[in-house]
DNA sequence: TATTGTTATACTCTATAACTATA
DNA sequence: TATAGTTATAGAGTATAACAATA
């Protein structure tokens, strides 16, 4: 009988309490929540499809419907690959980038307000071991950090 | 430019590590995470259509698929309510507790090893925080403790 | 009338398998 | 042959709106 929660249940909750205010967010802006990780994804440079399988652990035809729809929205455009006939390269349009930068910012202060209720110190050694676990498993920059 | 990720971002890399493992685990067991979900919110006691409504944070009609699927796999049963001739009871099947226990104890595991990257001392301070936020924020019971 | 739950419908998400085109 | 990507198909998950039954 814990008297606190484990860290398995604490990390499931955890996860639970995060992937409700994001796709909240994601809501807010006409998103579901893999569209706004493609977004996300693919705010720092052009990808190409097979490099955004692995990114983001889907087979490739379901980033083939995933790009479709998000390239139906205007968000983001497939371009051919200059140097491979086969590739093909996802980038956002400009729109795209202004609604990945307001998503990236307002889900950003939700998940501060989210842990704000801790004091300062405590958030930042939060923080830091939440980067330690996650630079220990190589996941990939599916939210991009302020630039 | 920040030397290390900030809360949000690390919030959300975490949220997106943690996810891989529960879905991997699910695949083990023949579930998908929406089910394995309602396996552990249904393990501790039977629950009302009209609970699990607000607990798994879900519109009633997609309730009603997801129990749908569940019952067809014979993990759960619906039961109508003596008290309250609208209500329907939903509660685990033998088999069904039996998976949701394998299911508990592996996802357990498996998370654990996750974090057993870190020194157990500092393994403590992170549940105890997760727990903290988690605690803030009313997050239901998704994913029990061993008992 | 209000509440409980289901049905009808539409769309997103995902995987597997088969296919096309290029390397 | 191998790789990059799409298409076809099927099933799960979700929401909105309309409905039936009970309170």
């Amino acid at each position: 009988m814990p008297e606190e929660l484990g860290v398995a249940a604490g990390l499931v909750r955890l996860t639970f309490l995060v992937q409700s205010v994001y796709a909240e967010v994601c809501r807010e802006h006409g998103l579901t929540p893999p569209q706004a990780q493609l977004l996300c994804v693919v705010t720092d440079a052009p990808r190409r499809m097979s490099d955004l399988v692995p990114t983001m652990r889907l087979e490739k035809s379901s980033l083939t419907g995933l790009v479709d729809r998000v390239e139906r929205k205007g968000w983001v455009r497939r371009v051919a690959s200059p140097e491979d006939g086969r590739a093909v390269t996802v980038e956002l349009t400009a729109s795209g980038r202004r609604l990945a930068e307001t998503f990236r910012a307002q889900a950003t202060d939700r998940l501060n307000e989210m842990v704000a209720c801790m004091p300062p110190d405590v958030c930042t050694t939060f923080a830091s071991i939440a980067d330690r676990i996650v630079s220990e498993h190589a996941v990939p920059a599916v939210f991009p950090d302020a630039s």
